[in-house]
RNA sequence: GGCCGGGUAGCUCAGUUGGUAGAGCAGGGGACUGAAAAUCCCCGUGUCGGCGGUUCGAUCCCGUCCCCGGCCA
């Protein structure tokens, strides 16, 4: 009675913050015993653990967990990492399950990125500092130039680091570019109350330590103006802590630029033309071609 | 009860020497090809507290009432 099975497929839960896809993705790994691979940006940095709403060491026990830790704070991390992990964790065969609410990540993943030189921060502090780089970037890629606004730094800091690595314009590379599609199911998880659910989650975020936290990495000496730090609450925390603000507008700014953030993954997915609902469980049949046993059984070789 | 301030966008307020109004913040929409929890763009009709009066015309002037502050009783 047995046929061949399909080829797996990877599952995406994604969604806004808060929105219960760690949970979901969780015990859905825990049925199929599927790898958790986070498609998040934050959570690969060592130390930012309750602010990120990262998994906890009993989560980790209960499944496996890949694209946690992996960087210090001060390193970079960028989409095509990203993309090169989840080829890794894919090659070894078993069930995977990509949770997270980073969009740029999952179209990435799904489509691929210009092959391009890797990132370089040395040059990039460089040519952040130029005053006139948009000027630059019209003599260098006028195609670029003119698609972006004159005050998107980091996109005009980008085609001008791409061209210097490279000495092609970043545009003629996006021209020639012939996006995969990588087979996937993709479920985006959403909520009515997600605000409430996210001002909640803060204050539960602070009660957990958030505020140490913070502390713990200042006082090891990550600078505030390290890319995660500069995120979400991280931000207005390490403010208070520099005495720029009461701890509790940094509350209710972390609560509020968490409350933005939600929206503004909502609409990267719809630009990337997905719809919020579908079934998680069903979702995973189709990814996985067989539904979760009603034992954890995990699935080797 | 009396006097003085106020009552204009969700909030804080500006303004119209009478021709039905605009900033900041909040909020909303969008972009996104190796920083993405980042970066950037766009969006302001609201009985100008209610009702009368003067006026061609009132949010603005006058009267009156209501509400909120403060001071005096």
């Amino acid at each position: 009675m047995s046929h061949a099975p399909a080829a797996l497929r990877p599952l995406v839960i994604t969604g806004p913050t808060a929105s219960g896809k760690s949970s979901a993705a969780l015990s859905l790994c825990e049925h199929y015993g599927a790898t958790l691979l986070a498609m998040d940006a934050m959570t690969v940095y060592r130390g930012m653990d309750i602010g990120t709403a990262k998994p906890t060491s009993a989560d980790r026990a209960r499944v496996q967990h890949e694209g946690l830790d992996l960087r210090h704070p001060t390193e970079a991390f960028s989409a095509a990492d990203f993309v090169a992990l989840a080829e890794a964790v894919l090659a070894r065969g078993g069930p995977v399950v990509l949770c997270g609410g980073a969009p740029f990540y999952l179209r990435a993943f799904l489509d691929g990125l210009v092959p391009t030189a890797p990132v370089d921060l040395a040059l990039r502090a460089e040519l952040q500092a130029l005053p006139d780089a948009h000027a630059r970037l019209a003599e260098v890629d006028p195609a670029l130039a003119a698609r972006l606004h004159p005050n998107d730094h980091v996109r005009i800091v980008r085609g001008l680091e791409v061209h210097r690595l490279m000495g092609v314009p970043l545009s003629s590379l996006h021209a020639a570019d012939h996006p995969i599609r990588r087979p996937a199911e993709v479920v985006w998880l959403d909520a009515p109350d997600l605000d409430e659910r996210i001002d909640h989650r803060v204050l539960s975020m602070m009660e957990a330590g958030y505020l140490d936290e913070v502390t713990g990495l200042v006082e090891a000496g990550v600078p505030r103006t390290v890319k995660p730090m500069q995120s979400l609450g991280y931000r207005f925390l390490a403010a208070h802590l520099a005495g720029e603000c009461g701890l509790e507008e940094a509350v209710a700014l972390t609560q509020q630029a968490s409350r933005r953030f939600a929206r503004k993954q909502r609409t990267h997915l719809r630009g990337l033309g997905f719809e919020p609902g579908g079934s998680v469980k069903e979702a995973a049949v189709r990814a996985f071609g067989r539904p979760p046993a009603g034992a954890s059984r995990p699935v080797s070789g």
